[in-house]
DNA sequence: TTTATTTAGTTGCATATGCAACAATAAAAC
DNA sequence: GTTTTATTGTTGCATATGCAACTAAATAAA
């Protein structure tokens, strides 16, 4: 028995793209996770994004952070726990407005961000060998006519 | 203050497609959900491949099942739990092989799938819409380079 | 035939995610 | 100045996923 026929698609719409780009990026994380282990770091690509953020925006709050990375505020709380946890962010209450928690990078979040990126510009490199710039450019392009018509019937 | 321009790749490489497709995923899952929700199904889209699977295939072993669609076996054993709770699948034990739970779509699961399949075909139409031919076959070469890369290095 | 190994499935633990409902605080309306 | 509304963040509940460790059962090896 072999995985299906990945033309197997949804609902026998044979040209969807929508279980290509699933399993892609299934297969994706699970590589980033499995190199990053290998290399003594315990780290997902949703955190590593996180930690680039912080370290190019400075910090941030909650709010503005869901917002920016397009995520649900209550998916950016827990990872922001989760990252707290490992000591790679701080929260720190704005004290002019009592509701605002600032997310700082620590210091070891900076650090750790540091020696990642080399690793991760690697492996994102080898995830896409023998895609041309012009595949690049076209799956860009499609991806972000997917999200559109996606976020224009979900209002 | 605007989502970050989704230009803005993990750890500086401009080219990486990894957060095109990621989004494009997410909003798909949800416009899916919530669509599914407006006509009075609470089903995912994960639950609605498995449901066509089981429709195409038979009753077939969790395990099988787990091959079948490239996921871990503790995850299909969740998987088909939440579905047998919502009463769209059941596991029926082999006498043959007492290890063995065959996995069957009930009535009111196969009901569903017939009620759901139009809607799907619908939604991903939908979805996909002002992407040409070409794209699509882009993008699914794409993907299919971008998987084999990940799997390549996960052993 | 008894022991060792492999296979099928489950459970604990970890990550990630969204919606609904909530508490605390700030801002606006009155 | 008090009441109402909006904003910020958390928690409960639900889904989805993988790895490590486990049990039960079947198969292979001794």
């Amino acid at each position: 028995m072999k995985p299906l026929d990945i033309t197997q698609n949804i609902c026998g719409i044979d040209d969807s793209v929508m279980p290509y780009i699933g399993k892609a990026m299934k297969f994706a994380d699970m590589r980033i996770c499995s190199e990053m282990t290998e290399q003594g770091y315990k780290l997902s690509r949703t955190q590593i994004v996180m930690l680039k953020v912080l370290h190019q925006q400075g910090a941030l709050p909650q709010n503005d952070l869901a917002f920016l990375t397009e995520r649900d505020k209550t998916s950016l709380t827990r990872l922001i726990n989760t990252m707290e946890k490992k000591n790679l962010v701080a929260r720190i209450p704005n004290p002019d407005d009592k509701r605002i928690n600032m997310v700082h990078l620590t210091t070891n979040g900076e650090k750790l961000f540091a020696e990642v990126r080399p690793i991760m510009k690697r492996i994102i490199s080898e995830m896409q060998q023998g895609l041309s710039e012009s595949d690049i450019s076209t799956v860009k392009k499609a991806m972000e006519i997917i999200q559109d018509n996606c976020i224009k019937k979900l209002q």
